[in-house]
RNA sequence: GCGCCGAUCGUAUAGUGGCAAUUACACGACGCUGUAAACGUCGCGGCCUUUGGCCUCCGGGGGUUCGAGUCCCUCUCGGCGCA
């Protein structure tokens, strides 16, 4: 049978993972290394197909749990599929809901990221308090999640095959396996009970897409390619397991998932991608601040993506090469330059700081639209340059480069 | 002229004897990594050796009280009513 996709690499670079390529996809090319934008409702907040397309973002990661709970799977294939609905004519992935179980789950109420910052002691006796008087919005058990809807407290059971299920009927190019992301704060032996589990239901995602595929060769299951999700939190043998374990399984991809340690993020990207297939492309999921781009690259990522730039945009922080800034701040109140000079977005050929942060306070909406143009336009070029970095052998450069100024 | 009502943080408000004093907006700062998020947290009288301490404070002045934004007198200003 033909694979719905075909990942060619083009160059790899000697003395590490990195690698430059091209995933081929029902709905076009992407060109790796790529920074894909969060399209959680079938939408990325704020913006038009038109100008995401000036930011030169090629492809859409969108989410199945938000689908399914608003307008329904269903829906979203009745009204023609999730290109269709939304205009969008590139690559589109979902997510399988897997992230829900933690963010809705033990991440509900609590201000744990999945990413760990440093010294976490404090807090996380603090966290573990407060998570016992929180409502618990999600149930795990052996087969799936049970998520307990926050807006009407409906409960909704999802396991790898409704998932599955779910994103046949919403028709992304790439889907992602039912997985549990963890919380970073979990006890050791708790992550390696979830990664059992997410292996467990890998597998079952993988059989019953194997099956919908078989059973008609037209359906739309054909046309998508499944990625498994590698989990094991900060644990290096439970990450180097779940590489093993997934990567011997046939998906199409790979996405690495979870929690990580600020710190190491990288060192946990590299016990995983040093296992995994070559030949299949690699996802890292939920990671897209400008240094940790440079380490998944460079640690062998082929395609990331992250809500930052547009949720950090439109609450009014901005990417510049300098580091980021606050356009609310009164620092900037008769600022006349672009957010970030010499940038060739929307927003800075048209307006100024001053303006933007006028906008932004003024709550014009306009003000959030320009801040996420710029943001995404930011790091998808961002991304871009690694790429083109990495086949004219100056990446290390580039990123030293880069991070000198970004950091200051 | 008489009577009634009102005056509390930039604005609008809460507060009828224990108060550096409610809430909202505004303002200021910070946070946000597979979107519960056009959101959230903190600050917003001053100073300090800041899980605390000191000073100043609810239109002005005086009084009652251990203690007053709160009760009494008076003045100023504003609103309404009657002359």
């Amino acid at each position: 049978m033909k694979k719905p996709i075909e990942f060619r690499i083009e160059k790899k670079i000697d003395g590490s993972l990195a690698r430059v390529g091209k995933i081929c996809t029902p709905h076009g090319i992407i060109e790796t290394p790529a920074f894909i934008t969060v399209g959680t409702r079938a939408a990325v907040r704020g913006l038009t197909v038109e100008m995401l397309h000036d930011t030169g973002v090629e492809t859409i990661i969108a989410n199945t749990y938000h689908l399914y709970m608003q307008p329904g799977d269903l829906k979203v294939r009745a009204m023609g599929g999730i290109h269709k609905i939304m205009n969008w004519s590139g690559p589109i992935m979902t997510d399988s809901g897997g992230f829900q179980v933690f963010s809705l789950g033990a991440g509900y109420g609590t201000n744990v990221s999945k990413i760990l910052k440093s010294a976490p002691m404090v807090p996380l006796i603090k966290e573990r308090d407060e998570e016992e008087i929180k409502p618990k919005l999600v149930e795990i058990d052996y087969d799936g999640a049970a998520f307990k809807s926050p807006t009407d407290g409906s409960i909704h059971y999802i396991t790898p095959e409704r998932s599955i299920e779910m994103q046949h009927n919403i028709g992304a190019d790439i889907i992602f396996a039912f997985d549990e992301c963890t919380s970073p704060i979990e006890s050791r032996t708790y992550q390696s009970e979830a990664l059992d589990r997410t292996h467990r239901w890998a597998e079952r995602s993988l059989e019953y897409h194997r099956q919908k595929r078989e059973q008609n060769g037209d359906s739309p299951a054909s046309k998508q390619a499944l990625f498994g999700i590698v989990q094991g939190g900060r644990y290096e043998d439970l990450r180097k397991e779940s590489a093993k374990t997934i990567g011997e399984m046939d998906f199409d991809g790979y996405g690495i998932g979870g929690s990580f340690d600020k710190e190491d993020l990288h060192t946990a990207v590299r016990w995983v991608n040093e296992i995994l297939p070559e030949n299949k492309p690699r996802h890292l999921l939920g990671i897209g601040e400008p240094e940790d781009l440079f380490l998944g690259v460079e640690n062998g990522c082929d395609t990331f993506d992250c809500v930052a730039p547009t949720r950090l945009g439109r609450h009014g922080t901005v990417y510049t090469r300098e580091g980021k800034i606050h356009i609310g701040n009164v620092l900037y109140g008769e600022d006349l330059r672009p957010l970030d000079s010499g940038c060739q977005c929307y927003a800075c050929k048209n307006y100024t700081r001053a303006y933007i942060g006028h906008l932004y306070k003024s709550r014009e909406m306009l003000g959030p639209m320009l801040c996420s143009i710029h943001n995404l336009y930011f790091i998808v070029n961002l991304v871009k340059d690694m790429r083109k970095a990495l086949l004219a052998d100056t990446f290390q450069k580039f990123k030293s480069d880069f991070l000198a100024k970004y950091k200051n």
